[in-house]
RNA sequence: CGGGGCGUAGCUCAGCCUGGCAGAGCGCACGGUUCGGGUCCGUGAGGCCGGAGGUUCAAAUCCUCUCGCCCCGACCA
């Protein structure tokens, strides 16, 4: 492909509002376009790297005994409302309507759709397991759209669907996706962890997440010094705190703390440490008020306090809910001498304490000396903190570091959810109908070619890996006007090309600066540069973007030592 | 949804406070110059100042409403 007939016009700057390097890198190189927020075109050459990814998906997941198919991106509303998820979804959910004013959504994901063709066509257990996949664009009205393709509201995902009779085949096709995901990310070139994470709205048994390992990423990840422990901090367990040492119970007393509504301030007011303090919360779910108490110093995890409640609906109580539970304002809940019944959580942090400080339930007054047991009651110990860096590993491997990450794929063990609310059963030995046990697993496409941009590349561009590289090697003739240079480019390029090398020519008639900064920019893995100056000493210059090493060589060797270099990837 | 900010040339932005000819750089076109890391000089084209209403002799500028975009938070595969 020659440049002067593409369409790739790179710019100088980025627009004020790309904030990451991927985004700003992919806006410069003209390889996305914004639309509208979160929503995208993809030109040409952004477009080139979005098929080489598909193509190395397509293949490891047949590979993986998966079969592609293609389902709709709009989707009837009574699929969604068999599954309850027309409503839990809210307003993630894009809902239009056609001309009969009957509802639709556009697909943010597919298990209904996908359930629903199955349990149409397969009635026994000799038909499974089955294995389907498709890439597909999604549409999710997210709140907040950023980041360029990081977090868009339509975007392009892979998503796969398996179906057994029994766990011991889920679990094996769960594994054999896994190791194609592996297999994927290693063929970027990323640097990724596979994480225990929370299954939020997709629900299900259980799930891991795939980060990409970024400073800029939007998700926390905690890990073990071995990595024999890895979590999305929604998810992550800690291992037990130290225990205070043990004391004598003193005695409760209440003292005036005016104006002192924070733990900080508590802590301070009295001369105390935070360990030595019982925070409470006030939450209100759909169904009730909750009260939540952890140890002064952490804060809680409101994942796992949702999963812990079962409740779809989870914040702080404001102002009003907190004098109805606790009879006094924000900053003086606690759980000693409650004026009314509330149900009690508590974090295994808070549970060793003795003789503690909780607020008084009453405007500017807090306990001392509290103890579990004589002056209070929690029913429900459980876990509930959000993990710090630092904290101990819940399987005794040292301490958990925390890192910033790019979620690239997620894969599901979502044992009936489906197929238990749709009726998607078969037979088994025996005749009898049982619901499938399904797995689901999605890849970002856009989110992994930006995440494989956040992870190379230098002040001058993107550095490619040479599997998602939109072209793999670039031809750039200096002194276009100069017959036997532009000789010398045609006949390496029509080399390169002929040894099926995905070759771009740069025959534009700029000058030289204009094409070094640009072919950095692009971040071409493997460059030729062919110019009079050279060519006067019979050479031509050969490097990797990756090191810029440069070799001169003969231009008849040329094609010979780009194709060696790519092989070397 | 709460808080903050921004919409001016194709792009990045100044001008707005304090109302009075609509600007710069980049890009684009043309001429010259230069020619191995975003040359230099000159000429030129290019604007409903996001939209609607209001105040005023006069509005990019002040006021009201509205649409879009961005950031923080809440929320969220």
């Amino acid at each position: 492909m020659r440049w002067s007939r593409y369409y790739l016009f790179t710019t100088r700057e980025a627009p004020k509002d790309a904030e990451v390097v991927s985004h700003r890198l992919m806006v410069r190189g003209s390889m996305i376009r914004k639309v509208a927020a979160g929503i995208y075109s993809y030109l040409p050459l952004g477009w080139r790297s979005v098929r080489k990814l598909e193509e190395i998906v397509r293949r490891e997941m047949t590979r993986a005994g998966s079969v592609e198919l293609s389902m709709p991106a709009i989707h009837p509303a009574e699929l969604w409302q068999e599954t309850d998820r027309w409503d839990v979804y809210g307003h993630l959910l894009l809902r239009m309507k056609d001309r009969n004013d009957r509802d639709f959504c556009f697909g943010p994901t597919h298990e209904e759709v996908i359930t629903d063709i199955v349990r149409r066509d397969v009635r026994s257990y000799r038909q499974l397991p089955l294995s389907l996949f498709q890439i597909q664009t999604k549409f999710r009205d997210e709140i907040r759209p950023r980041f360029g393709l990081m977090r868009g509201r339509e975007f392009i995902m892979k998503d796969a669907y398996t179906f057994h009779a029994d766990q011991e085949s889920l679990d094996e096709t769960y594994e054999a996706i896994r190791a194609a995901y592996c297999r994927i990310f290693e063929a970027c070139g990323l640097e990724y962890s596979m994480v225990e994470a929370d299954s939020g709205t997709i629900g299900g048994a259980s799930s891991h997440e795939f980060m990409v390992l970024a400073d800029t990423g939007e998700d926390a990840v905690v890990r073990s010094p071995s990595g024999s422990y890895a979590a999305n901090v929604e998810r992550a367990r800690i291992g037990p705190l130290e225990t205070p040492a043990a004391a004598a119970a003193e005695e409760l007393r209440r003292v005036e703390t005016p104006g002192q509504r924070t733990v900080e301030d508590v802590a301070r007011f009295l001369g105390k440490p935070l360990t030595a303090l019982v925070k409470t919360l006030i939450y209100e779910t759909e169904k009730e008020l909750v009260g939540v108490v952890v140890r002064g110093d952490r804060e809680v995890n409101e994942v796992k306090l949702r999963n812990h409640l079962g409740a779809k609906h989870l914040a702080l109580g404001g102002e009003a809910k907190v004098r109805e539970a606790t009879g006094a304002p924000v900053g003086f809940a606690g759980p000693v001498a409650l004026p009314g019944e509330l149900r009690f959580v508590g974090d295994e942090s808070a549970r060793p304490l003795v003789n503690f400080v909780c607020g008084a339930n009453a405007a500017d007054a807090h306990f001392v000396g509290a103890n579990w047991g004589r002056d209070a009651t929690v029913e429900e110990w459980t876990d509930l903190v959000l993990a710090r860096d630092g904290d101990p590993s819940p399987d005794g491997d040292g301490a958990l570091e925390l890192f910033r990450g790019i979620e690239v794929g997620h894969i599901f063990d979502l044992g009936t959810k489906y197929s238990a609310a749709m009726q998607c059963v078969f037979a088994d030995e025996n005749g009898e109908d049982r619901p499938m046990l399904m797995g689901c697993y999605g890849l970002g496409i856009g989110r992994t070619v930006a995440a494989a941009v956040e992870q190379n590349h230098d002040a001058d561009g993107i550095i490619w890996p040479m599997a998602l590289a939109p072209f793999e090697a670039l031809v750039v003739s200096l002194d276009s006007d100069d017959a036997a240079v532009a000789g010398v480019a045609d006949s390496i390029y029509e080399g390169l090309l002929e040894a099926g090398v995905d070759v771009f020519h740069d025959d534009r008639r700029e000058r030289p600066g204009v094409k070094f900064k640009d072919a950095d920019l692009i971040g071409f893995p493997v460059r030729v540069v062919v110019g009079a100056r050279g060519l006067a000493e019979g050479k031509v210059e050969v490097s990797l973007r990756r090191d810029r090493e440069r070799q001169l060589v003969d231009p008849g060797d040329a094609v010979a030592l780009m194709r060696r270099l790519l092989e070397e990837r």
